[in-house]
DNA sequence: AACCCGGGGAG
DNA sequence: CTCCCAGGGTT
């Protein structure tokens, strides 16, 4: 994460820079990190902060709220640690503090018990240093009422915890009702003409939306040539290009929330790139790498590139 | 209120 | 492999 931020604020150090900047490039300097719509948000926030408060950011909580990304969370931490606005926090860590704390039983995740979590940390909170009692009660949570095995006799607030008084610590917090996941099966083709590769740009809506990513349809079999099949026709569908020759490059296997996904991935030939039009695009493979690709559209790059 | 989003680290 | 994670937005 450190080289991450560290490369992120030299290249954006001031809201001004974020703001001037095109999310593409913003997202290039995200890539690898996930939660894509969070990079967009933060630049979104950032076009707003400089045309709605004079590039400054807003220090009142609803205007804060307001800000693409921002919720309770988030407004209610930037604003007691940066300055010391009297507000509650409520998050991953906190409420494993809290369900141990209040002996709350029932899934945490569900809003009656969300919302008696909210009013609690309202109760907890100080009069002062408001920020440092948010942050210590998320590092509490963090490296000592941890998940697994909480390490009580550390605990700084050990003697008030009525969990920890009738030693059912390991009880709280109750699992949450976790949904199955869902094999699916889908294929990436990496389309060529003459020197040019076709690589289309996420919409919004879509996963990965401002990303780039090579074609991908999700599959009804992987069995072939059933597979090959669905994605001549796909192709043809999306594109209205006439595939000459495919041909199987490898598979990868990941996860995106509840989905398991395995990927075939295959390279693609056509004689003509004509009618292709936004969001499609033909690029050189040497230009892969100026645009946000999510992982998997990143190892499908590196396998073009020989890794 | 339910559901969606991503990837890596730890165990 | 499973569990966990310094949540917010949309429907």
């Amino acid at each position: 994460m450190i080289p991450f931020y560290k490369r992120f604020i030299d290249r954006f150090p001031t809201v001004q820079t974020l703001a001037e900047t095109d999310c593409d490039e913003v997202l290039r300097y995200w890539e690898g990190l996930g939660y894509y719509r969070r990079a967009r948000q933060m630049h979104a926030a950032a076009r707003v902060i400089t045309s709605e408060y004079n590039g400054q950011f807003p220090t009142e909580i609803d205007q804060v709220r307001a800000l693409p990304g921002i919720g309770r969370y988030t407004a209610g931490a930037v604003l007691s640690i940066a300055l010391e606005q009297r507000h509650p926090i409520l998050e991953a860590n906190t409420i494993r503090v809290f369900s141990r704390l209040m002996m709350l039983r029932g899934d945490p995740a569900c809003s009656e018990n969300r919302r008696q979590m909210w009013e609690f940390s309202k109760l907890l909170l100080p009069r002062r240093r408001v920020g440092d009692f948010n942050q210590a009660l998320m590092e509490l949570g963090s490296t000592v009422c941890t998940s697994r095995d909480p390490t009580c006799e550390r605990c700084p607030i050990a003697r008030i915890c009525p969990a920890r008084a009738h030693g059912v610590q390991a009880q709280f917090p109750e699992p949450t009702p976790k949904a199955k996941t869902i094999a699916v099966h889908e294929a990436a083709i990496v389309l060529r003409c003459r020197r040019k590769i076709l690589i289309r740009h996420c919409q919004p809506g879509e996963r990965w939306a401002g990303l780039w990513d090579f074609l991908r349809f999700e599959l009804s079999s992987t069995k072939m040539p059933l597979a090959e099949t669905q994605i001549i026709e796909q192709v043809a569908k999306s594109t209205g290009l006439t595939i000459t020759r495919l041909q199987y490059l490898t598979t990868f296997k990941h996860a995106v929330t509840r989905y398991r996904i395995t990927l075939t991935c295959h390279e693609a030939f056509c004689t003509s790139s004509q009618s292709t039009v936004p969001p499609l695009c033909w690029v050189t493979q040497d230009q892969l790498q100026m645009r946000p690709f999510s992982t998997t559209g990143r190892k499908i790059c590196e396998l073009l590139n020989g890794g």
